[in-house]
DNA sequence: GTAACGATGTATCGGGCCGATACATCGGGG
DNA sequence: CCCCGATGTATCGGCCCGATACATCGTTAC
């Protein structure tokens, strides 16, 4: 999982650690709040002796006056390797249902460009699925069980119910825009920044428009 | 984090462990996906080493006539300690920073009838505040480097953004309504799901545009 | 009758990932 | 001059997960 994210930037540019959690902050931060260097570091060390990364070892200029007081420690900057690419094409389509999960099928979005259309398709729908069995979980418990459950406990399902039906609808919107050809997501540069979202509240009888955050993470 | 949730359940009522995680997928269904054996027999042994919980036996069969053939294992039914009740709060009152990630805020917030109007407020407002900083830091990438980003990648963003949005907006309701001296959030839990009740949405006056990321109202 | 299956139930093991911590360099501001 | 924050690499203890194993019970299917 890590796996994937680190072989995709390096994919793009040879990096060394921080730049590289730095990047990956940015590019996942919708999914998991900020990977640890008690993560990273590790799983550079596992993609190195696999073969996928190698060191690639920016020599500090020519100036070899470096003061040898301390063992001046400088950056390691990584690169991929060919078997990391391929590597990298093996995890990215793998479409089992380890990538349907929050985490997982955020890194596999985050590199979408780089997959085959209908690859992409069958994860946005086994992604789909799943949240829709998570709605359908929350409609349970509203219905059958909700006078057994403190208020609160009530507000966090109906944050939950309204998070996931929020999400099955990006996810349409999404499948319907790459069945229609068009590559890359919709909704171009404009002015971002919108008010309100507009996609106002369609049907969904017992929804109550509720505000509902809560995408993935954790 | 488990430790809180765990006491939690049996301070209603003792329990063993497979009910306990049963109980515990609904009450956190929107917070984390079903805690797995591997972390709840842990936990449930360290809890009970620290002397917050005990083995109620439950040894409903005095017949001896047990067959040694197998240890038959019994089911072992947990209780929750007048020590454990104390952690219990401790925990539960606990608003350092931890309390304001994903998980642990969730946590918080479904027992949170259990704490002080002032307690939840804090905590409320500290989840606020965290994921306002969450929200700028999406806007920040849209506007500043969006031309350098992949158009996927930038889809992630904007969900990101727009699902930070509506989490702040929901913990706005919510503190309002702390504040209105209502103790349980509002939606009442009988008129949900049951009849078309044609009502409408509160209409959630004008706090769209401009949310002060700074109204700290300590 | 019995075999198969799914729910109930307890438990362990390897491994991924996190938070805290340590150490080291460098530029700038008080 | 000293402290601080950014840059940078690295480890350690510990929580938690997924896979797996084992055992019982009721129902359904052959």
């Amino acid at each position: 999982m890590l796996d994937l994210a680190i072989l995709g930037l390096l994919h793009e540019s040879p990096m060394h650690g921080y730049e590289l959690r730095k990047q990956l902050s940015t590019k996942l931060g919708a999914i998991r709040a900020a990977i640890s260097y008690g993560s990273l570091y590790p799983t550079l060390r596992r993609l190195q002796t696999a073969g996928w990364i190698t060191e690639a070892g920016e020599t500090p200029a020519d100036d070899a006056d470096v003061p040898p007081l301390t063992s001046r420690r400088g950056r390691v900057v990584y690169k991929i390797t060919a078997e990391g690419k391929e590597r990298f094409q093996d995890l990215l389509a793998q479409v089992g249902p380890e990538a349907y999960e929050d985490a997982a099928f955020g890194v596999h979005f985050a590199f979408f460009s780089r997959i085959d259309v209908d690859i992409r398709l069958r994860i946005l729908e086994g992604r789909r699925r799943k949240v829709e069995e998570r709605r359908e979980g929350f409609r349970e418990v509203l219905q059958r069980a909700a006078e057994r459950l403190d208020a609160y406990t009530l507000e966090l399902q109906r944050h939950g119910l309204d998070a996931a039906d929020r999400e099955v609808r990006w996810l349409e919107e999404l499948i319907a825009n790459e069945r229609s050809g068009r590559t890359p997501p919709p909704r171009g540069a404009e002015g971002e920044l919108r008010p309100p979202s507009p996609r106002a509240t369609d049907s969904t009888p017992p929804l109550t428009a509720r505000p509902g955050p809560d995408d993935s993470a954790e």
